[in-house]
DNA sequence: AGCCTTTGTTACCCTTTGTTACCCACGGTT
DNA sequence: AACCGTGGGTAACAAAGGGTAACAAAGGCT
């Protein structure tokens, strides 16, 4: 798997801008194929099998949030999105979700290179150890599942595990997850975070004795099932 | 055992920078193995014995000191930290835990590998006092357990004691400790570690009726369990 | 409408951590 | 040995963080 060329999608209408990207990287031995809408890139997706997608946040007809949902039902493929730069980092990075990347506009080239190699190859490597062991979680059908039994959550639960699940190890402050699942400006008060969490908690007991959720006193929560 | 081939691991992001540092070292004889995530490297650490553990501190995912954290549950294999330039000296030497060294990025490529030939000289000496049968701390449960009897630790109370163990043998200041639990900025009171430990050593009372944490007057404390 | 599910709020309690205060132990001095 | 000053142990209180029961509100379904 030494200098096999590596064949990417990117969805953005800028076509300006992409044909720009599609050159520059062609020299990294990447075949960057392009598409300008939203339609068209799903449905070159079905087609072919891409390492990665690079897939802007402003698309015409649908936003790439919207995009990047509709991916997930049917593909794992690593997602980078394009965002402008400032806001949106908190929610690309946290839910709205299944992205596994994200990169500020402007951006420097080496740096969007570098970090879809980095994914392309993670995504080669994660065939192997394959999370069978821990904790899953099918946020389509809102159920957390464990060795050979399963639980329904509520979309609030379901979306506060994800968030948690994707900052595996990492402690999640209150705040964070207040802004990931309810938006900056929400008025609720923070202690609605810790009762979701607790019902979390009961939810995950019934799945198995580990405790999955760990509180870091005055810092936030931490996930981890190992 | 001259000179034999020496494997290292190396666990960053920065591809670039990886396969820059993999070439450079190779002529000293040294195998870098690279990993540009965490899971990856964890796994990999699983299946092979490396000599020393270079570690970035930024890493998506889950971050170095957490990383070192897990590491350290079940391995006691060399990490050298790659920070970025000027804070978090204190933390990277004290807590978060485990580390044995920390170089501050940009870094010269001739320093690294000559604290890493240090490291892994070290660790090769030191087959010594191989903690299989004094007390164990599982930070992740918050648990120690010495025998067959195990106890619940407050957070504060295990990374304190994680603190000592890892200096064991050593007096470790009121001052350090305050420093490494809290924060240099911090302003507590110093005594309020007094109490801590006061409530550490209740603790690991009921696990034997060894000290395990000496009181050194005028300089601080130190931990011991053989 | 009536009922159920989900989510938010309040309130109470427990745990963890910090502070104060009092006392004792150690070590040096006489 | 007796004395004394400092440092350290810890009881007791205080403050803060967090868990969760119980109720309330909001939304959905029949």
């Amino acid at each position: 798997m030494g200098a096999m060329k590596q064949e990417f999608l990117m969805i953005d209408d800028d076509v300006d801008l992409s044909q720009l990207v599609k050159q520059y990287v062609a020299q990294f031995d990447i075949d960057l194929t392009l598409a300008h809408e939203p339609r068209e890139g799903l449905a070159l997706l079905d087609t072919k099998q891409f390492g990665v997608l690079i897939l802007d946040v402003m698309l015409p007809e649908m936003d790439g949030f919207e995009v990047c949902k509709r991916i997930r039902q049917n593909s794992n493929i690593p997602i980078l999105m394009l965002t402008a730069r400032g806001d949106l980092t908190d929610k690309v990075l946290g839910l709205e979700l299944g992205c596994d990347d994200y990169l500020a506009k402007p951006f420097e080239p080496r740096e969007l290179v570098a970090r879809c190699m980095s994914l392309a190859r993670r995504a080669q490597q994660s065939v192997l150890p394959k999370n069978t062991e821990g904790l899953k979680l099918d946020s389509q059908l809102l159920k957390a599942s464990f060795a050979d039994k399963s639980v329904d959550l509520t979309s609030m639960e379901a979306d506060a595990l994800q968030i948690l699940i994707k900052h595996r190890g990492e402690v999640v402050s209150r705040d964070d997850l207040l802004n990931l699942l309810k938006g900056i400006d929400s008025e609720v008060f923070s202690r609605s975070i810790d009762i979701l969490i607790s019902r979390l908690r009961v939810k995950l007991k019934q799945l198995s004795d580990k405790p999955f959720i760990f509180t870091a006193r005055g810092k936030g929560y931490r996930f981890w099932d190992e």
